[in-house]
DNA sequence: GTCTATAAGAAGATAGAC
DNA sequence: GTCTATCTTCTTATAGAC
């Protein structure tokens, strides 16, 4: 990886860690091997090199979306596993979701940046609203939206429905940033959690 | 109010918006209308300042815990407003619950603080994880788990029962400190919300 | 307890050699 | 592109008069 690159990649670790304004741009440097001074060659200044990751994680997430919805609106992809969703899959698809917002290093460490930074601006609250409120309950809603449509799951309110499927997964998965000793209850609970969706909203009710 | 007690109440005012590293020692001095030298006659250094937020918040918040404790098991108190639980009376603890959290001034900015300053500590995010996940969970199992008892909810599992009250009432929580013109949206959300909790766990399943 | 003046130090950023 | 040396500004905190 070069240089331009590994900055913002021990930048956004040390943000995620202390905040913006506890990250010294020396702190930056020492991570990436080089002095202070030389860091300017490649940002303009500190501020640059959060505005930096701001754009990437924004363009990556984006990618995201789009290769979702992509496979969200492909039938033949999601009919085969969601259509058909037995209690086993409802467990597969809030363990991947819980999972892969938990662990993977991009999502995890942009979340708890923004979770630090959201009320420093208009901008950084909105990015963080559209990560982890609107857009996953956009995509799960389609997703439980269509198991419903294939009369796997039942309700009036797909909205409300998609709230209770995922607020719990949001409650742990913010629980598990402040306290990843407690990861093994949380996915403890999750499991519960989701079984009692399923009892809730099954065919089976 | 005397001054010391000033002092505190417009730092938390500033930690709660900018966070700790943000704010400065002239800001709070400003905002109570003396200068920065003088804050020293009250407070030794910026951390205590901080501290003392810390000390204050906690006792306030372990009184409160107490007296709802007291009322908490109190048959006579609660089994008249909980045991014949209405979905009316389901639909106002939940408002309660929210609008409480979300507009006690106190709580609001000390959240806010703690949200921003919650991985710089193991401490802080250890009263965090007290005030926002144990303590609710654990004061509504108490509620909902009398309400079970008296057979106005059904339920094998309580702690997941009342995982599915709270965790959107807390996500809607943390929504609305972020964006706090969503608050009407969030109103109807948590009474839709309520209701279908009813219906999962209230007598009429 | 509050003030003005100021010390002490930290952190962001630049200059200019290599 | 990286370095050392340095500038500038900001911030915490203290000294000492009132």
């Amino acid at each position: 990886m070069d240089t331009k690159q590994r900055i913002l990649d021990e930048a956004l670790t040390l943000f995620s860690e202390k905040g913006y304004a506890n990250v010294f741009v020396g702190d930056i440097a020492e991570r990436v091997g080089i002095k202070a001074p030389s860091l300017y060659k490649h940002y303009k200044n500190k501020r640059a090199i959060f505005d930096a990751i701001i754009d990437l994680m924004n363009s990556r997430f984006a990618e995201q979306a789009k290769a979702l919805q992509i496979s969200g609106t492909d039938a033949a992809v999601d009919s085969k596993i969601y259509q058909n969703m037995s209690e086993e899959n409802l467990l597969k698809l809030g363990r991947e979701f819980f999972l892969f917002y938990l662990h993977d290093d991009y999502n995890k460490r942009f979340r708890k940046m923004l979770t630090i930074e959201q009320f420093n601006s208009k901008e950084l609250a909105g990015i963080y609203t559209k990560l982890y409120v609107d857009d996953p309950l956009s995509y799960q809603s389609m997703l439980l939206g269509m198991v419903a449509a294939a009369g796997m799951l039942h309700t009036d309110n797909v909205k409300i429905m998609t709230l209770h499927f995922y607020a719990p997964i949001y409650f742990l998965l913010t629980m598990c940033d402040r306290d990843p000793e407690r990861e093994p209850e949380a996915l403890k609970t999750l499991d519960e959690h989701i079984i009692q969706f399923n009892r809730h909203y099954g065919r089976t009710k």
